[in-house]
DNA sequence: TTTAATATTAAGTTTTTGTTAACTCAATAT
DNA sequence: ATATTGAGTTAACAAAAACTTAATATTAAA
């Protein structure tokens, strides 16, 4: 499961805008679109299917507020963040573009740091699993997730990031074996590469806090958690 | 805890207009009352205390922008809002609407739909205003949003804006891990970027005021605050 | 029994956070 | 007009915790 980089649509009438929005974006690795207007925006949208919209409120033909409504009411494209731009940031605007059901506002002049910062707040939002459950209730050993908080017995233990992200894992189906790939994949993530020996590490500090018996290895195979 | 119905003032110098809204918004359930002038307007808003004013920007002895002017500088109802009202959509007159503190706008012909899910929309936001709580009680710390102070044993603590919103964050939901993301755009928001040791400075500062063991330290995850 | 896979330990490395002091900026006082 | 004050930010460096690796030992499956 390897993941893609986020897809993002611009629309602008200003040429020279585009070409910088494109450039930054691309430095930062997204995959970019553009188009000169509202119409034309709609149009590649529905092909491009992108993650997120950034667009210019003032545009000939047909507004970026009037683009986004139609936009948001196109079923598959409704998960699409809608950004605009515009240059004022007079209050009024503001209303309407949020109105219109715009995720978020960014005024010109643009600045790179902030474009950049709230595209990748999206990215993260859109990785991270909505539906992940908060907390986990696995008879003696309870997990929760928005306290990063492990409680066995009444006693907390406190467990640094990755350690909680692989028991979290393995904790999430009691008794399924994890591949060390999968393990790989879902707690270190397809960027990083690190050695064959960290998830053992990882491992041994686990069964050092919480018990040899509740992660079992399968030789060849993985590791799966019991009650 | 049953809520109370939103209160909404209509204003507007033409009797039709008034019965119209009146109808509708009795229909859904809100507690209207009407004034037919500014000044009128004025005078009943400051007993009636509507959490919605509703004002046609057009009418004898007072305009609507006037009035609004006026009413927002008054300190018990500068929390309502105001929708103004009007027969032409010009942008000038919607600059100088906003300019007078003017929260939404509607252009008439009113229609009934658009109008309702406005006003459903600034329910909400009241709502979740009025839940947010004004004093949070931890034990030994209290946290008074209200009067932007922190009572620790009966110590009085001056907190300046900043470490106060960070504290009053943390506060809000003891033990939840914050993330730096979330606290950077709850707290600074999401139009300005600074350094990633500003969070840290600021929680130095705290610890510095109300003791190191009430926020924790999550590495590479967030901070949390223990009552 | 053989051997590849996993366990263990301690010693590196990297990443993240803590700390301090200096600097900017605005509001207010002199 | 200038000085003062304090909030907020930044930058540089220190410290700590988290994480990784490497070397060696042990285990369990073929």
């Amino acid at each position: 499961m390897k993941s893609s980089p986020l897809k993002i649509l611009v629309v602008d009438d200003d040429l020279d805008i585009i070409e910088i929005l494109k450039y930054n974006l691309n430095k930062s690795g997204y995959l970019v679109k553009s188009a000169k207007n509202g119409i034309e925006a709609i149009k590649r949208a529905k092909k491009f299917m992108p993650n997120i919209i950034l667009m210019d409120v003032m545009m000939p033909e047909m507004s970026g507020i009037e683009a986004c409504s139609e936009i948001k009411q196109i079923d598959e494209l409704s998960e699409t963040m809608i950004i605009f731009l515009s240059a004022r940031s007079e209050d009024y605007t503001q209303i309407s573009a949020y109105d219109a059901g715009a995720d978020d506002y960014i005024s010109k002049p643009i600045k790179p740091k902030i474009l950049l910062k709230k595209i990748s707040n999206i990215a993260k939002k859109i990785k991270s699993n909505k539906n992940m459950p908060i907390v986990l209730d696995l008879g003696s050993i309870k997990i929760n997730r928005e306290e990063y908080l492990v409680t066995q017995n009444k006693n907390e233990i406190m467990l640094p990031r990755k350690e909680f992200e692989l028991l979290f894992l393995l904790a999430s189906k009691p008794e399924k074996v994890f591949t060390r790939d999968e393990i790989m994949n879902k707690v270190w993530g397809t960027q990083v590469v690190v050695g064959d020996r960290t998830i053992d590490v990882h491992i041994r500090k686990l069964r050092e806090k919480i018990g040899d018996k509740h992660i079992k290895t399968l030789k060849g195979v993985g590791y799966k958690f019991k009650p």
